[in-house]
DNA sequence: TTACTTTACACAATCGATTGTGTCAAATTG
DNA sequence: CAATTTGACACAATCGATTGTGTAAAGTAA
């Protein structure tokens, strides 16, 4: 091997000051060093001053792959998504990415772009880089757990957020979607709507059932009947939405008040509402549920369910920490359930309801649109 | 510190095998494990099956830690972006991860929240988590390289990507702007415009005033004059792009053609318009510039500049990884050009003109609402 | 003053993989 | 057949930080 020549301060700039280096400066053992800097009790404050008085000078930076595995565990957290676009996806990690580094933690991301075996090469690569925990959210094509069995095994902390599996005994954080058909529908009914309808979404996926039930209950509670000719079923596309509604206002009695399930479809609504002369809301009220950006660029802009993207992966870190933290001592797989939050605009206020709810406000962050 | 014992196989699972215990397993050295796995020729064929079967049956995982800290280079990128929201950087990034995980590379992910000293901080972990190399785009607070000296001291590959400083020799992908702003204009006289406005941007910022030099350059190219009576300036947001519709259709002779320097304001003016009465695009054409995501979904669909955020991002990477081979041997600082496409929808579309490029296509990957 | 605790630090092993240098035997060459 | 090359593998140092144990000296209690 090349044998290396360390001279005092830092000669082509390109050697990092290691342990080594401030001890050999300040002719103390390695040990001290590593003690006084992590400020261990067998270490006299007078010698802590002055190992952490050099170790700015020389600016040191901790070789944190050499701690990680010394300790046996990196200060990194490994996040597998389905892919980084759209406005879901991005949020959530811009939550988990602000938490963790909050909590001295980077993150590491892997997208499975909605394929198993992607996913199944992800976890790998991220066991190999030794991180301390794992966020995921399942791809479309992930039907069992069978490759997290691995994960599991090594007692890697765990924790799953939006998309998982049913019927599992894992920690998780979702969104609680038939609460978010419940106030919606709710709100609708308090803008005085009596008939209102509802762009349902695939039935095979938990999300659409539960807003759609959430829907129902809000009905009963109001003491209106389930009416199944007020339900079309979409495949929450945009043109799905328009056709749907055209559906629903050829019909004898149409509605005065619409629930989408996704905003694509409540948007499509709207407009061909308005293609056939509707005012909206005044005629037809609507709202739209995972607050799509467009939603407030629209006119009028789209009554819809916050999904607390951000929320979602604070509460995702936060978990996670939890478990690292009782570390293996038997814990109890938990499950969180964020609280979806009605965002009320403008395709839904028919007069100025006190105790609506907060009005408006933009979502993303930074919607300044010159970042690019 | 404790003794582990290392009885065979894996007794609790939660210890993962290491060549040593490969090494054990077949009663060679631990040299020998490693260079059969490398494909070392110092390795015999049988010897090298023999480590590669075993390593399948164990389900080996090196630790990449350890093989970084004793190359002094990790198979990590760090990426510092000012955050992960909206459509730019989440594509850029997706763009980015795509392609560093093609060439074998793990990317870790930091947000400076448009703050200097964040950006610092970034740098600092990332220099610590021993990244092979940095990927960056500025920070809005960001006004010198001062920081990022350290990281050049280091000798670590990094490459600056559309937030750059100018004037500085570094490595960086940027979009043409200019030209963005010279296809679009083009277009619109494709489309028959005659008096084309534009709503430009703040001007201090070197992307409005490139948009609008492309601006320029078409009308001149065109033989049409530079009316400074149809150049609005605003601050970008949609309320600001329909004031300076209103202002120019009250004007003596209105535009038949609006270039908007972002989609934003786009909108807001062709809203404006729609309000007055104004057919788009037959009585005024509009295009944006970015490609938002509601470009698709409003009434027209808003003709755009899509500004290759993917390619950006695989660009980057490309480039880094240029720099990270020919290691350190004098590598000129090098400049990418992205070329913007432009994507031609209803806001602009008059008459289906031969040759005026793709029409339409989604942009974002996955459109599919059912995210969340 | 003797015995016992602290205090303050050093030694050395260790995490897991990599790699320059040996070593020994088989294969090739003259 | 002796001499040299090549093949196949082992030894041991190393990356940089952590940590159990050891050991002086200083402080305290009896």
């Amino acid at each position: 091997m090349a044998p290396r020549k360390k001279p005092e301060p830092d000669p082509k700039g390109t050697s990092p000051v290691s342990m080594a280096d401030l001890a050999r400066e300040l002719g103390v053992s390695l040990t001290t060093i590593s003690r006084a800097l992590s400020d261990h009790h067998s270490i006299g404050p007078a010698m802590k001053q002055k190992v952490l008085k050099l170790s700015k000078k020389y600016n040191y930076q901790p070789n944190r792959l050499a701690s990680a595995l010394r300790k046996g565990k990196s200060q990194l957290l490994g996040i597998v998504v389905p892919y980084i676009e759209g406005r879901f996806f991005p949020s959530v990690v811009h939550g988990i990415e602000t938490a963790a580094r909050k909590a001295g933690y980077n993150v590491i991301i892997c997208q499975s772009n909605e394929d198993v075996a992607q996913e199944r090469r992800n976890l790998d690569t991220l066991l190999s880089a030794q991180v301390a925990g794992i966020l995921v959210s399942l791809s479309r094509t992930t039907h069992d757990f069978q490759h997290f069995e691995k994960v599991r095994s090594r007692g890697l902390p765990l924790v799953f957020f939006d998309r998982i599996l049913e019927g599992d005994k894992v920690n998780a954080v979702v969104l609680d979607d038939q609460e978010g058909g419940y106030i919606s529908t709710r709100h609708l009914l308090s803008q005085g709507c009596r008939r209102i309808a509802h762009l349902a979404g695939p039935q095979h996926l938990n999300i659409y059932k539960n807003r759609r039930q959430g829907y129902f209950d809000a009905l009963r509670e109001a003491g209106l009947p389930e009416d199944e000719s007020l339900i079309v079923y979409t495949d929450m596309a945009q043109q799905s939405g328009a056709e749907g509604m055209r559906q629903l206002l050829a019909a004898a009695n149409p509605p005065d008040g619409v629930f989408g399930a996704g905003d694509y479809c409540a948007l499509g609504a709207m407009q061909e509402a308005r293609r056939q002369g509707l005012r909206v809301p005044e005629d037809v009220a609507i709202c739209g549920f995972s607050n799509e950006t467009f939603t407030v660029v629209t006119e009028p802009t789209i009554t819809t369910i916050d999904q607390r993207c951000e929320e979602m992966g604070q509460a995702a870190v936060r978990l996670l920490l939890e478990v690292i933290e009782t570390n293996g001592s038997a814990y109890t797989p938990r499950q969180v359930v964020l609280r979806p939050e009605l965002v009320v605009r403008g395709s839904s206020t028919r007069f100025l309801d006190a105790g609506a709810g907060p009005v408006a406000a933009p979502t993303v962050e930074s919607a300044d649109p010159a970042d690019a």
